[in-house]
This record gives C-alpha cells, sequence and structure tokens, in this order.
DNA sequence: CGCGATATTGAATAACATCAAATCCTGTGG
DNA sequence: CCACAGGATTTGATGTTATTCAATATCGCG
C-alpha cells in the first residue's frame, strides 16, 4: 500500500481513476504517531483537520455535563477520523487512541479541491457519511433497545466484522485493545457490568478469551444476540456521477 | 416561500448563488401528502428518492429482530428525511408521519447532477451529513450515560430549537404531535416511564402541560438537565467552495 | 519483585420495566 | 347534544436489570 490512504479507503467501494488519484495523493500531509491512551485532539479543540488510521484502534468520545463519557464509535485501520469537525471550527468530539497508533493528516481545507475537481469523490465522501450514520443509528439502537448482553455482543461483531473488511486476519482470535471501562462506555454500561456480561457470553462458548485476546467462537449466534445487520453488504453506487471522461452506461 | 424546498434549507446555511437556485429548483418533483400514523418508507422497501419536510412532523426509525424499536431522529418542517437513503438500494430506516405531513420528494439520481455541477451544495450537503451525525451522536450520549429524566428533557429541549430554528413559533408552547409510547421509542424508555418524567418535570416547573401542549418554562435548566448542546450555534462554512464566478475573499 | 491499572466477584441498592387498573381525551354516529 | 369506543395517559404495585460499593485477584511492565 504506497498508495494515499485516502485513496485507500475510498478504492475499497469503487475504482479510482488516474486523475482521482493523483488528486488524492496530492492532499496528504504528515504522518503522526499517538501514543495508547493520549488524545489525538480533544472536545473543543481547533478542527482544521481529519484523519486516516493507518495502524491501530482510535475512538470518539463526548464528555458529559457530570462528567460522564460516551464513546460513539471506533476508528480502526483504513477508516476515517474526526471528519464530524467539517461542519465546526471546534471539534465536537475527542479522539482518543486506544493502542498505539498511526495517523495521517489531511487538512480540511483540502476538500475545497476535491469538491471542486472530482466530482464523483465527493459524492463518494457524502455517501461514506451516510454510511457512518447508519453505523452509529445502529449503535443507538443497540444501546436503546437491547439488554446488556446484546449490546457488548454487538461491539464485538461490529469490531470483527470491520477488521475482517480492513483485511486483518480476525478467525484467530483477535487482540480486543478496549479496557472494559472504555467498552462500558461505549456500551452505556459501567465496566462492572461489562466484565459479568463478558462471562456470560464465554460461558455460552460465544467467545473465547486468554490473557486479553478474545475469538469470536460463534460470529452467527453472537450476530444474532447483538441483533447486528451487517451494513456493509449492500451498498448502492449507482448514483454516483461517472468517471471524468468516460461514457456512463449505468443507465 | 416560492423557491425550491431544497433551496430553503440549504438557504438557512449560506446565501445561493442564482445558478444554485435554479439547479436546486429543478429538482423537485412531486409533493406527497402522509396521513398521522401512515410510514412514507418502509425499511427495507426501494430507495431511489429522499424528502424535505414541508409541514408536520415526522420520524425515522429501526426495528429490531425482537420487535423492539428505536426512533433514531425527529424530520422537523424544512429538514431533510431519508438521506441516508443514498447509499442503499434498500432503505435502512422506516420513515412515518408523526402527524399529517406534507413532504416534496426528489430523485436520489439528481444529486448526481447536483454534485458535478455545483460544488459548492455538494460540500454543504456533506457539512449537513456532517451535522446529522453529530445530532445523532448527541443522542447516542443522552441514552448511553445520561438518566430518564434528563434524555426527555434533551428531546424536548432538542425539538424545540429547531422548531425555533425553523421559524416556528415556540415561546407561547408546541403542541407535541408525540405519544408518550414514541417518546418512549426515541429515548429508549417505556411510556409508563416517559409518563413519570413528564410528571417530575412538571413537578418541578420545568415544563407546563395542558391537553397534549407542553411550553418549556424553563428552557435553560431543562438544557442543563438535558445537557443539551447547541450545534447550530457555530458551523464552519470557511473550507466551502467559493460561489462559482467569484473571487474568493476569505483567505 | 512490586506497583498501578485492570479484571473479577459478591452483596446491597437504585433505576427502570412490567403488569394491571382507572381515567381522560377525541372523534364518530346516532 | 349525547353516548360510546378506542387510543392515550396516569398511577400503583411488583419484578428485573443494571449500578454502586467493596474486596480480592490478576496482568503488564519497569
Amino acid at each position: 500500500m504506497h498508495q494515499s490512504c485516502l485513496a485507500d479507503r475510498l478504492g475499497r467501494f469503487l475504482h479510482l481513476a488516474e486523475p482521482e488519484l493523483r488528486a488524492l495523493a496530492a492532499l496528504e500531509d504528515t504522518e503522526r504517531l499517538v501514543p495508547r491512551g493520549t488524545m489525538l485532539r480533544a472536545e473543543h479543540a481547533a478542527s482544521r483537520e481529519f484523519y486516516v488510521v493507518r495502524r491501530g484502534w482510535m475512538y470518539s468520545s463526548i464528555l458529559l455535563f457530570d462528567g460522564n463519557r460516551q464513546i460513539l464509535s471506533m476508528h480502526l485501520p483504513g477508516e476515517f477520523a474526526g471528519e464530524v469537525g467539517l461542519a465546526w471550527e471546534k471539534a465536537p468530539f475527542t479522539i482518543t487512541a486506544a493502542t498505539d497508533t498511526v495517523v495521517r493528516v489531511i487538512d480540511k481545507a483540502a476538500i475545497r479541491g476535491i469538491v471542486e475537481d472530482q466530482p464523483r469523490i465527493a459524492a463518494l465522501l457524502l455517501l461514506l457519511a451516510q454510511i457512518e450514520r447508519v453505523t452509529l443509528a445502529d449503535r443507538l439502537a443497540s444501546i436503546g433497545r437491547t439488554s446488556a448482553k446484546s449490546r457488548v455482543a454487538a461491539l464485538l461483531v461490529d469490531v470483527l466484522r470491520r477488521l475482517r473488511a480492513g483485511g486483518e486476519p480476525v478467525e484467530e482470535g483477535i487482540v480486543l485493545p478496549l479496557t472494559q471501562e472504555e467498552i462500558g462506555d461505549a456500551t452505556g454500561l459501567t465496566a462492572v457490568h461489562v466484565n459479568r456480561m463478558m462471562r456470560h457470553l464465554t460461558d455460552d462458548g460465544l467467545i473465547v478469551r486468554s490473557n486479553g485476546r478474545v475469538r469470536i467462537a460463534d460470529e452467527a449466534r453472537l450476530a444474532g444476540i447483538g441483533s447486528h445487520v451487517d451494513r456493509y453488504a449492500a451498498i448502492d453506487l449507482s448514483w454516483l456521477p461517472p468517471r471524468r471522461g468516460e461514457i456512463d452506461d449505468r443507465a
């Protein structure tokens, strides 16, 4: 993977043309290392940039008045982080590294050029934003309307499937680099109760744990318990503009 | 308001140029009446279009395997509904009319032309998608990490402020056209518990109720209880492409 | 080895759900 | 205008789930 990370991300959805690749390659600037536990960007900090995760796990969270924290989404290798900041000068979320992380920094102002010159990329960015909305909505339904056990199951299946989509090896088990505290903040539970639910899932033979490593023993059943829907299965790209200079032969 | 509804929505954020207005006006097609309680679009139905609400309230929801429902967001007059469908051929959410409703139908394929010809509109659509994501994230934090009372308070303040932003008269109280069952589905509570929380809020003098009408008596305090943040306060438009044919004098 | 962070388990408590019954409200037909 | 039906609201009693508090065990790391 020597091309632009942004191109890697977008290339998962469609085959990018040469000019598109060149435009994307021109964007990327610095690479940044973020050690485990540190914030890449705090809520209310300036948000002049967003990120593509290259290695490691990050997550976005909101801090409430009372000090409680809600983790909103995980950012796994290959995925974006911080694009919501597009709409504000001050970041609405905190982005934290769950592991030692490497990110690429993309200047927000650069999006202007992309939108002007590469309409297909612009449409794809719009599409990606919708996918993220639905992901968030699924999590909302999980937290609002399912049991503690289901919520933990849903989280596990979600990260498993996204890691797999990103090309990571997962069948032999994954290292889940989240503390139970963090899983709790993501699922709306306490760390103590997360622990109990993980024990239940283990006792039921759905997952296998050994020093930090988690293997999903029965993905289908876990997905059932978590009411998990794989949204990436049937993305509709038919409405995107055609590649520049090509005949649009879809209609 | 004789111009395009889409233009009304987008025009809240920036001043649209003539060619942009013309491009938007060309999009709108049919107007549709949706009676209270009926679905404008069901989950898994074809999603070749999205909507701008003209009159009335709608909401999007997800149905879980066990029959439980989570209401994800309200769609108030002037707002969009169903744009998440952009990314799929089959709608991920159900859209239901909470009141008798009038919507405008916009064909999804028409977005292609807009993105190709009106980059500033494309960027604005991308920005709006981010705003919706943050709105959803705020609701997620509310449901995941606050008490039942806070969640109901947050919902009330949210709709109040959005109605106000849409130019509706709210200071004399609003008719809340949601059953307690629906409020429950939106906040992750049961209808019974919603009722008790509304009683608490009433007893505390935060809201005043009289046959279906709700007046927010103490918006600031209610917003505090609900941990409500007004995200519309400081939108950043600086990265948008300039209007066509104009000098970009912002940098 | 030993320290701090994380995980695990138990017991008591609080928050919310469930079940059930009564009341209110709205629209409809006589 | 009234009666009535059906949905929505309200309230109480009880059950369940998840939280809180507390104590112990384990892990990772210098």
